[in-house]
DNA sequence: TTGTTGACCTCTT
DNA sequence: CAAGAGGCCAACA
């Protein structure tokens, strides 16, 4: 993943307030506000965002997190099974379980321990 | 410009 | 119960 050449200004820059912003700020958006220690799934984001057949976006979304500020914490995102499964995308496919681990998260065998527990859904904490 | 691909999820056979 | 296909939006060739 050394070529991460994604857009950095998508369409969230129009003109007239920039009102329509795109699905991917929408996912930034979401992502940044999940607490410390806590995890939340693809299409559980997608799902509030609207619909939650868009998970697959989420995950291109994700992609183009690392260059995007704030940062975001991309390694709080898992998908249904709580496997990391974009591990693999990260700048080494150690650090995703390395951030987990300051989180107090346990990660075994590319799983997280207790995702149920960790588990944190934006629709029920966070409002349109 | 069209077509394929992608860190997924859900329904159907 | 297991496997397959469909569907979303955006980026890349």
């Amino acid at each position: 993943m050394p070529p991460k050449k994604i857009t950095e200004k998508p369409r969230s820059v129009l003109p007239g307030g920039g009102k329509d912003i795109s699905f991917f700020e929408q996912v930034y958006d979401v992502v940044r506000l999940i607490p410390k220690g806590r995890v939340t799934s693809y299409g559980a984001i997608a799902a509030f965002l609207g619909t939650k057949m868009s998970a697959r976006m989420v995950g291109w979304a994700m992609n183009g997190s690392f260059h995007v500020k704030p940062k975001v914490p991309a390694h709080r995102v898992v998908n249904r099974n709580g496997m990391l499964s974009g591990k693999a995308h990260f700048a080494t496919p150690t650090l995703m379980e390395e951030l987990l681990a300051k989180e107090k998260i346990k990660v075994k065998d590319d799983q997280i321990v207790d995702f149920d527990k960790k588990y944190w859904d934006p629709a029920e904490n966070l409002e349109i």
